[in-house]
RNA sequence: GGACGGUUACCCAAGUGGCCAAAGGGGACUGACUGUAAAUCAGCUGGCGAACGCCUUCGGAGGUUCGAAUCCUUCACCGUCCA
């Protein structure tokens, strides 16, 4: 590892929640922060000059996927992941471990590695940890993901096992990797059971990686579940290092997540909810589409800075919708994505300020997850 | 003037005696979405009701029948053809 490459400077504390900075040779990463999801190369809807509007710095992108199409060779002669897709900032890749889980009806776990039939032609592929960490290389994002098992979480001694295999790969992850200019992340794992994700956050700590995930939440367990496990683990967890929880959220568990000692979130939410005509505000979220928003000549949200909030209202957002224009899932997007990016840059400077706790409960008592009442 | 064919719910469109408050589309409306097989999926769409159910509907009016969107008569309108 080369500590000129990469490093995390925690600047403030406030019980758990943390202010930090995680150097990438494509840039500074100001945390806490949330990384939208570009899973095939690409933020859905929006351009990468919109993208950097929205605020954000790290952005995620897929190897199970770009393996499949258009390849991780193609990709490497384009010049990496950086150059083929045009975002200069910080990426990230995640192993692929995610689809063992997802694609469960058409794949075949085993020890060495998974065998799958791609959803794409059902060509069979295999991947094993060598094999992601070689493709994730030839992609070139700043951070790679070890290739791990994401289980179902309230199988006690499937999640054992799962777990158990999950380091093993960990440890192959670290002996192939090769590029110096790349943070390998290994991965906590352990379901809901406090027992497994305790020896997995030690085993992970253990091999002075430069970040650690948390894997396996918002996957099903309850929200009370999330929360315990990160409170287990976040004593745990070097302090010198990024946090990172893998695949949350919304934006209640963000905070809950900052709370708890998370640096790092991502999430396909915000742009999958933007093309489904959902967007957040202060207050909860609501869809765009209803019926109320008809002669809404208002925002998306009061006091929101982003490009659709500042020039765009809900009346006309409905109308894009109700007219199938795919100008409303941009829209939508920049705004969700904003969203998110800037309460994480709210959290971050209250936690700089000392007043995290009340920012916090504030968010929490304002923003309803399901919320019915009316918005104008 | 005559001969056929047609008129079904917001729209299109099935349905030719009871299983029809009425298939299927579309549209409208509502909900879901957390390391993206997702510009997707689900529900709902005569009224009242939580529900059993009750009430009102298949161009209008009248009739046959235990029972009619469905059969008969007539009127209106639309289409095609013949004068």
């Amino acid at each position: 590892m080369n500590k000129k490459l990469f490093s995390f400077e925690l600047l403030h504390k406030q019980e758990s929640a943390r202010a930090g900075v995680f150097t990438t040779p494509h840039g500074d990463i100001f945390t806490p922060v949330f990384a939208p999801v570009g899973t095939q190369a690409t933020v859905k809807a929006v351009t990468p000059e919109q993208l950097q509007q929205t605020g954000a710095s790290l952005v995620l992108a897929n190897t199970y996927h770009l393996y499949l199409r258009p390849g991780a060779d193609l990709i490497a002669e384009h010049g990496g992941l950086h150059n083929f897709m045009q975002w200069s900032g910080p990426m990230l890749t995640d192993s692929g471990g995610f689809q063992v889980f997802s694609l469960s009806a058409i794949r075949k776990v085993d020890d060495e590695g998974v065998t799958f039939k791609s959803h794409i032609d059902g060509s069979m592929h295999r991947l094993t940890p060598e094999l992601s960490v070689a493709v994730q290389e030839k992609l070139g994002a700043d951070i790679i993901m070890a290739f791990d098992e994401c289980a179902v979480p309230d199988d006690l001694e499937y999640n054992r096992r799962s777990m158990a295999r999950t380091h093993a790969w960990l440890e192959r992850c670290v002996t192939a990797r090769t590029r110096a200019d790349q943070a390998l992340f290994g991965i906590v794992q352990g379901g809901i059971f406090p027992e497994l994700r305790r020896e997995s956050a030690q085993f992970v700590s253990s091999l002075d990686l430069p970040g650690v995930a948390i894997g396996g939440l918002s996957v099903g367990e309850t929200k009370e579940q999330m929360h315990d496990i990160l409170e287990v683990v976040d004593p745990l967890l070097p302090q010198d290092k990024p946090r990172y929880l893998m695949g949350v959220g919304s934006p209640e568990d963000l905070i809950n997540g900052v709370m708890r000692g998370v640096d790092i979130f991502d999430c396909v939410l915000p742009t999958r909810l933007a093309r489904h005509q959902a967007a957040f505000t202060q207050t909860g979220r609501v869809n765009l589409m209803n019926s109320i928003n008809t002669r809404s000549f208002a925002p998306i949200d009061e006091g929101c800075q982003c490009y659709t909030c500042r020039n765009f209202t809900r009346a006309y957002l409905r109308h894009l919708i109700i007219a199938k224009e795919m100008l409303a899932s941009t829209l939508i997007s920049i705004h969700n994505i904003q969203f998110l990016i800037t309460l994480m840059g709210d959290a971050r400077q209250s936690i700089l300020d000392g007043t995290f706790d009340t920012f916090a409960a504030a968010f929490l008592e304002r923003y309803q997850p399901n919320h019915k009442k009316e918005h104008v």
